[in-house]
DNA sequence: TGCGAGCGGGG
DNA sequence: GTGTACGCTCGCA
């Protein structure tokens, strides 16, 4: 008896018949592949097929059936089902079918996921089989080779351990400043690190040259055929890497081919590693292994400023990479001992640091859940998007009901459900935000608003009554949006069921969570209760997603408008029954402004009765719910607020500041930006003083000016994107740059270095004043303080107190809100920027050509020289008095 | 505001 | 492999 958890499934061709292979794990670590034959590869097509295929060798079989289809209440087609030989040549017939006229049903399903939707098996799914025997064969590479005959699915909540390999590799570029190019430069290190020490080694670092803590090779072909020997003797079931899918792997297969080695180390003997470049990027692919990319799961699943692996090392995991420069490699490769023993260590960090990425932060837990609930390969899951998870799922769903899913539309169909889809496809509801500060304001949330709609009036294609429904019975549900729906009792929609079966497991899990006590089982149902959550909440977009096979405007419309309705009817009621005043709504949730009350025992019991009388008079599943109070709220737009918040935590709070649509941290600003605009939202909120903030905004500029403001707060980063000589226009970035260079030519930096600059004091141009920190700092050049208040800090700090000059301005003095053009020109005498409270404007125009700026441009007028005018979205309002 | 181009990470 | 595969930021009108 075996028992083995599902990791991967593909199939191989023998003798013209597939046979399926299910590699995966035990509980003791095995790694196993199951083979599986005469699993018959097929698909539908309507009336015509048989004529069209007549005497097709590949066909096996033709079987009349009759399907439910996927849109429309009660639409059943008489199909074919074709049973064919071999599953690649499905594509071939389709098209054939397809230019005759032939429409054809699930052709376009992978063989595998064929395979594991017919036979129920989930990704990491568990099974049994009695058969012990080694299969005859050594196509493939893992501890245990089985027949697959008769099989049981185990419902076991264990997770087999899984060996990760992180590895990366270091070579030379042969052109300096350039990226190395795997056709011409050598790898001279590759190194490795092991989840569970390989020949009692926890990492290794391959090389060309010998030196201390390197397993040494005489050539770089000879260190290639090292290192596939070392994954298949490890036999890892995940490789990971930074950047691994976009630079590492196909650099080192491409490194193969030139060196005559057969990058063959997935768990098939016989399937090279595939790295295909696929238009910028790669797609890879090793049979029986996951590839994980810690780079790409970062970037997904934190949000940072940077992504480099020294930036997210040192804020995600606190541990540094050895610091070396790409410029240096060379040198250090071909230096002294202890230069060389630098470069190999600087190799092993940067693997430990991969791993310890996926390991520490638990980079793959999320993406597991996913694929178990989702029944998608956890490959897949990682590398793809939503819709495959979707339609994964609901394929199993539909086909287990009687149902043929529906085909994914080709390019045409795609651009013609876009244009619609833009002219015709309204969003939730946004309430034009009442401006000025506002103290105690609570925020009631729908409950998963669009999932409950999609339940409460059991929307689904299959419930849709379209003109092909049959019958229409009378039990009908019309929506706002005019669209019928039949009702439950007459036939409950599928996507609204599994919805209820997602949202009822959500709960379970959730429940689970709070009673259990052992760190690894919560954090495995935390990230289970996460994927129920996020899979539930991608119905409504999916189906309003144009390349979805499901894809259905009227359907995207009837969910957007309930919610609209519903949104609408809750901010009537409440300003009815209450009398408070709902000072903004978006969505899913309003804002209810409960005149001054501070008392937060009162608070919880406002919110909660208002939640409970909305809901008694909401239809179905919707329930709306008190979320949090923000004891102080300021939107700036649409979409835009910050607000000091108070949430719900047991019998307490959790306090902080929340901030929707307000980015405190860009790239392309220096951190005294990011530093004053917390500041000064800080001391708006929390001490609610205005004037304070605005003082505070003084003192910046002060500092400023007097040129206190350490250098190090006035960077600003750009990375060098091309070679010097491409750039068309002037930019600084690249103007520092080449003051670097020119003064230390060892030091050049190159294509794809990040360049820090300040903007120093002068005549020239913008961009000439570009000059590198380290060298302002020591010979005390005075920074430029006009670019830094006009350019970085006044944008943000002007959106702020835009909003507050009009509302607060007893605060300000009545009448003269012109406080911060005041801050400003105390300072300044030959400034001309006069910053005007924004009211109906949405930027200015030019009064000459017309050309737009959503913010006044530091010379003061239009680059035609015209005079500038405000702008609002009914045409131009006033003008501008510079 | 609304759209298209272009780049990220890696050495 | 029953393949065709981003997603955000920035500059420009």
């Amino acid at each position: 008896m075996v028992e083995f958890q599902l990791l991967d499934v593909d199939y191989v061709n023998v003798n013209g018949k597939p046979i399926i292979r299910i590699f995966g794990k035990t509980e003791d670590g095995e790694s196993v592949c199951a083979f599986y034959e005469n699993f018959v590869p097929y698909f539908y097509a309507e009336d015509g097929a048989d004529r069209v295929l007549e005497g097709e060798p590949q066909v096996i079989e033709m079987e009349r059936v009759t399907k439910k289809m996927v849109m429309g209440y009660n639409v059943t087609k008489q199909l074919y089902k074709i049973k064919i030989k071999d599953p690649s040549k499905t594509p071939e017939l389709r098209e054939r079918l397809s230019a005759s006229g032939i429409k054809t049903y699930e052709a376009d399903i992978l063989f595998k996921y064929r395979f594991l939707t017919d036979l129920d098996m989930q990704c990491l799914g568990w099974i049994r089989t009695n058969v012990d025997n080694g299969a005859a064969t050594n196509t493939v590479s893992v501890d245990k080779k089985i027949e697959l005959k008769d099989m049981e699915k185990l419902d076991k909540e264990k997770d087999a351990p899984l060996k990760i390999m992180a590895f990366d590799i270091e070579c030379i570029a042969m052109e300096a400043g350039n990226v190395p190019d795997s056709k011409t430069d050598p790898i001279i290190l590759i190194s490795v690190v092991f989840s569970e020490p390989y020949k009692g080694q926890k990492s290794m670092v391959l090389g060309t040259r010998t030196g201390r803590g390197v397993n040494p090779y005489t050539s770089e072909k000879e260190m290639l055929e090292g290192f596939v020997n070392i994954i298949n003797e490890y036999d890892p079931d995940i490789i990971t890497g930074y950047n691994v899918n976009n630079f590492d792997i196909p650099y080192v297969v491409e490194r193969m081919r030139q060196n005559k080695v057969k990058p063959v180390f997935g768990r098939c003997n016989e399937k090279q590693v595939m790295a295909r470049k696929i238009g910028n990027r790669y797609k890879v692919s090793i049979s029986g292994r996951i590839i994980v990319d810690s780079f790409e799961l970062v970037k997904k699943d934190f949000s940072l400023k940077r992504y480099g692996l020294d930036y997210v090392s040192q804020n995600l995991l606190n541990e540094k990479k050895v610091d070396v420069k790409h410029s240096e490699i060379e040198r250090l490769w071909k230096g002294s001992t202890e230069e060389f023993e630098k470069l190999v260590n600087y190799s092993r960090v940067d693997s430990v640091l991969a791993m310890n990425l996926v390991q520490k932060l638990n980079l793959i837990d999320k993406y597991v859940a996913l694929s178990k609930i989702s029944g998608t390969l956890l490959q897949d899951t990682l590398n793809m998007g939503e819709t495959t998870r979707i339609e994964n799922f609901l394929l199993r769903e539909f086909n287990r009901r009687g149902y043929v899913y529906s085909g994914r539309p080709n390019q045409s169909e795609v651009s013609r459900r876009e244009k619609n889809r833009r002219k015709e496809l309204k969003g939730g509801f946004v309430l034009e935000p009442e401006k000025g500060l506002h103290s105690s304001v609570l925020v009631l949330d729908f409950k998963s608003m669009y999932p409950s709609i999609i339940r409460s009036f059991n929307i689904c294609p299959t419930t849709l009554l379209t003109n092909e429904s049959q019958e229409p019975p009378e039990d009908v549900i019309t929506t706002v949006a005019g669209t019928k729906f039949v009702s439950k009792n007459v036939k409950e929609g599928i996507i609204p069921h599994v919805l209820e079966k997602l949202m009822k497991k959500r709960q379970e899990t959730k429940r689970a969570l709070k009673k259990e006590k052992d760190p690894a089982k919560k954090k495995s149902l935390h990230a289970r209760q996460w994927a129920l959550k996020i899979l539930a909440n991608a119905f409504y977009g999916h189906m309003g997603y144009v390349r979805a096979k499901i894809y259905n405007l009227d359907i995207a419309n009837t969910i957007t408008s309930s919610g609209r309705d519903i949104i609408h009817k809750t901010k009537t009621e409440i300003e009815k029954k209450y009398g408070y005043k709902v000072v903004y709504g978006d969505t899913d949730s309003v804002m209810v402004k409960v005149d001054n009350e501070t008392d937060m025992q009162k608070i919880r019991q406002i919110g909660t009765e208002i939640s409970k009388h909305i809901t008694e008079k909401l239809p179905g599943y919707l329930e709306l719910e008190f979320e949090k109070f923000f004891k102080q709220f300021l939107p700036l737009t649409k979409k835009r607020y910050v607000a000091w918040k108070f949430e719900p935590d047991g019998d307490g709070w959790q306090e902080g500041i929340e901030m929707k649509g307000i980015e405190t941290v860009r790239r392309d600003w220096c951190d005294l930006v990011s530093e004053t605009l917390s500041e000064i939202i800080e001391i708006i909120l929390k001490k609610g003083d205005v004037k304070g903030a605005l003082e505070y905004f003084k003192s910046v500029i002060k500092n400023l000016m007097r040129n206190k403001i350490p250098t190090e707060k006035l960077v600003i980063t750009k990375t060098i994107t091309k070679a010097p000589g491409k750039y068309e226009g002037i930019q600084p970035h690249i103007e520092a740059a080449k003051k670097i260079t020119a003064r230390n030519p060892n030091e050049a930096p190159g294509i794809g270095d990040r360049i820090g600059y300040v903007i120093i004091k002068g005549t020239d141009m913008l961009s000439k004043r570009a000059e590198d920190p380290t060298f302002v700092a020591e010979r005390g050049i005075e920074i430029d303080p006009k670019y830094y208040i006009e350019n970085q800090l006044l944008p943000p700090m002007e959106r702020i107190f835009s909003v507050l000059s009009i509302s607060k301005s007893e605060l300000l003095g009545n009448g003269k809100q012109m406080g911060l053009m005041e801050a400003i020109n105390n300072y300044n005498e030959t400034n001309h920027i006069k910053v005007l409270p924004r009211t109906e404007t949405n930027g200015f125009i030019c009064t000459k050509c017309s050309k737009f700026y959503p913010r006044i441009p530091l010379v003061g007028t239009c680059e035609c020289g015209g005079e500038l005018a405000f702008s609002s979205p009914k045409g131009m309002v006033k003008q501008v008095t510079l």
